[in-house]
DNA sequence: ACGTTTGTCGAACGAGCGTTCGACAAGAAC
DNA sequence: GTTCTTGTCGAACGCTCGTTCGACAAACGT
């Protein structure tokens, strides 16, 4: 609160004037930053047909937000769980939304091909942990921007890092190739 | 510290007969960490040539640890940014190892395939996000255990969700399918 | 003109934090 | 048997934190 204080020039006292503690205003960070994140998510998804532009929607949404907002994400993931039970409860809510809303787009996506016996609460979880651990990681002076992440993330889902073998095992090379170089790793400082 | 005390029996300040401070003792659990998953992980290592099978040793060397070690996952988090100058660089330093050896086998699980186009930090980074955002939703009562998550990881990295289709775009189906049950779930709560 | 609302502030309270200090007991060294 | 090391502890120090309180001034309503 101190450091709110400093930054925007407001006394500390004067801060509790308009907001009446340090658990709300994390909430209406935490509230707001979802709820914008979703408005936004589903005016762009209007009129959308294709399951995958959904998910390519879905995806450069996400990331866009949190590239411009990296303070919102830290606050986001850094104090999830530091909300009391009134107020956690309700930011638990949006995200439900958020959440239910993106398995949707990956049923429709997954429905026309056949049952693949991938977990789906895995699979979405899966995406939300590429996407959501970007903020751990990227520099902007020297990572791509938005477009760039968005279609890397949404390649790697769709159809992996290996986009042409069909069946996982047998079209790898078995032989090992250059597994020497992994020895110099190992002793190295 | 006091927590620690209380839950050890020791007194707070028999505490730091043992560690010099509590930045030390974070550093402890931080480079300890790291180090049992990459030693562990050296070892797993082994003798195997086939890149895909690395690449498998990995993530289920990386699921398992933190799926029987959560709290560590929470310190190694929560508390990334948390140490000062000396020890920082420390603990950064056996981080770039362990991602140069995850690096190393993603070059050569991509190097049998022709060039993708793909970045490879993006895709190295997009797997370690959904190996370390597990933490924040997985349920021991309710989801699979490494084993299972492990195989879907590895799935979604190598294949995608739609393991099938070769080339991204033409093959899906372009007119909507249940699109309207949507349009219920923008005015939920 | 006057009472009331609105906004802002400095100062302080009580609690918690990381850390230190001196005391004390038990064992090892000689 | 005395000295020294090792381990453990309660009590406190100095600091930061979230929050509250009373004061004060400007703006507003009538």
């Amino acid at each position: 609160m101190r450091d709110i204080s400093r930054a925007t020039g407001l006394s500390l006292s004067g801060l509790y004037y308009y907001f009446t503690s340090k658990q709300h205003l994390l909430y209406l960070i935490q509230n707001n930053s979802f709820d914008l994140i979703l408005q936004h998510l589903q005016s762009r998804l209007q009129g959308v047909q294709s399951p995958p532009d959904c998910l390519h929607i879905l995806v450069q949404n996400h990331v866009e937000y949190f590239l411009s907002h990296p303070n919102e994400m830290k606050v986001l993931s850094h104090e999830e769980n530091a909300l009391e039970e009134p107020l956690r409860e309700k930011v638990a809510s949006i995200k439900r939304r958020y959440y239910a809303l993106a398995r949707q787009i990956f049923d429709e996506v997954v429905a026309d091909d056949l049952a693949t016996g991938l977990n789906p609460r895995i699979a979405v979880l899966s995406l939300f942990g590429m996407m959501n651990w970007i903020y751990k990681w990227h520099k902007p002076e020297l990572d791509p921007g938005a477009e760039e992440l968005t279609a890397a993330i949404v390649g790697i889902f769709l159809h992996g890092v290996i986009p042409g073998a069909a069946k996982p095992k047998e079209l790898f090379v078995v032989g090992g190739t250059r597994r020497d170089s992994r020895a110099a790793l190992k002793s190295a400082d």
